[in-house]
DNA sequence: CGAAATATACTCCATCTGGCGCATATCGCG
DNA sequence: CGCGATATGCGCCAGATGGAGTATATTTCG
């Protein structure tokens, strides 16, 4: 199996914000003759302009904190062109929302930045042998999630009111704001102010993303 | 934070059949003095009952293929008495359904047994400090389960033009004209007349009555 | 009882949205 | 070549929307 042609290294690009950490990290992983740093960027644009007209790496790290295009997004918008590329995430989040979002997105990693460098290196390398290193703290909150699709799913509670939870359901059959009042006997500016506390506890600010997060997290 | 009266050490129980595997496993981890192997059993029987008469171990390394209970079955019984027991899986078998059933017993971690002795250690510790020490190549398998939660369906067909695709796409991420144009670069008054077209098509009028569609007949 | 939460309603305002017409430009296909 | 489909873009308009106040009942619960 083994290819004298093969490359005798792992390519990795690196997109982080924080100049200190990128050049950090370039230094470290080159220190590693298994790996070569091919390029770093600082913003998610740059990279995703960059990778349409390099040949592609072996590995991206990605951080999810970037101004501008988010690493997670960055990641979903690599699925188009290049969804065999292996994107880790790196980053400092183990909020369960971003971990499984970035997994969604398709990242085949997550590793956290406070990971021990030798274990960094470790979990880069693994990932080129089709494995996903995922720093254990996290990893621990993924099987939590699975765990709990297993047992039930309960939905998260948004602590809606009843009323709130009528209009809910009509915002997701698609009502406008008269259509919702008409239907509860009340002023079209109330029925507006029930939606307005929705959106701040929902924490969305439109009727479609109500939707999608009512539809995704089956909250009607 | 340092409690002087805190255990020098991380207790460990091993379960394994095959003798050679368990003493080998016993003499390895007692070298490091970071580890105390409290006890080793052949059969998950033994274990059970031992359980209920000392002193609870930080972790338990579970062998899944064992004579009569198998290690799962082990676990899932352990989660009565003794819900906080670390129990890592330690086993050869990489099946996706093992895997998963194993978690779903509640076993915190999934090592192989093909990990090289230093890395299992680092695991194994992990384990201790709320990590949850899953090998990378199982990793992969896991997060490829949650990625394919989707087994989509054939959408009907409403004959939207790749561009159009693309656009109810965004429209259920949630995107407003101004963000639609901006991510496919494209003028506002573009991409609101794509979303039009898209109405036409889907019969429907609103953003919120796309998202709900599309996500109800999968069209994403 | 009385405070807190909920439901109701109004105003002002900037922006977004849906609907319509019109106009290019490109491409594939016959 | 020319037709039709697709993609792009502009302008106009009325109404819907989202955001932020303020105010007042009504209900709930300690």
């Amino acid at each position: 199996m083994k290819n004298e042609n093969a490359p005798q290294h792992v390519d990795v690009v690196i997109v982080e914000d924080e100049k200190e950490v990128r050049e950090g990290l370039r230094y470290f992983l080159g220190l590693d003759n298994r790996i070569r740093v091919a390029s770093a960027f600082g913003k998610a644009e740059d990279f995703l302009a960059w990778i349409e007209e390099n040949p592609e790496p072996d590995i991206v790290l990605m951080d999810i904190n970037l101004p501008g295009i988010s690493g997670i997004e960055a990641t979903r918008r690599l699925q188009a062109n290049h969804p065999d590329l292996t994107v880790l995430i790196l980053t400092i989040f183990e909020e369960e929302e971003k971990i499984l979002d970035s997994i969604k997105a398709g990242a085949k990693g997550y590793i956290l930045k406070n990971t021990k460098p030798e274990l960094l290196l470790e979990q880069i390398l693994s990932a080129g042998a089709a494995g996903s290193p995922i720093s254990p703290t996290v990893a621990r909150r993924i099987l939590d999630e699975i765990r709990r699709e297993g047992i039930r799913r309960q939905p998260s509670d948004y602590r809606l009111t009843p009323r709130e939870q009528e209009v809910l359901k009509d915002i997701v059959d698609g009502l406008t704001y008269k259509e919702l009042a008409e239907r509860h006997h009340i002023a079209g500016s109330t029925a507006k102010k029930h939606i307005l506390h929705i959106y701040q506890k929902l924490n969305v600010s439109s009727k479609a993303e109500i939707v999608r997060k009512a539809l995704d997290e089956r909250l009607i």
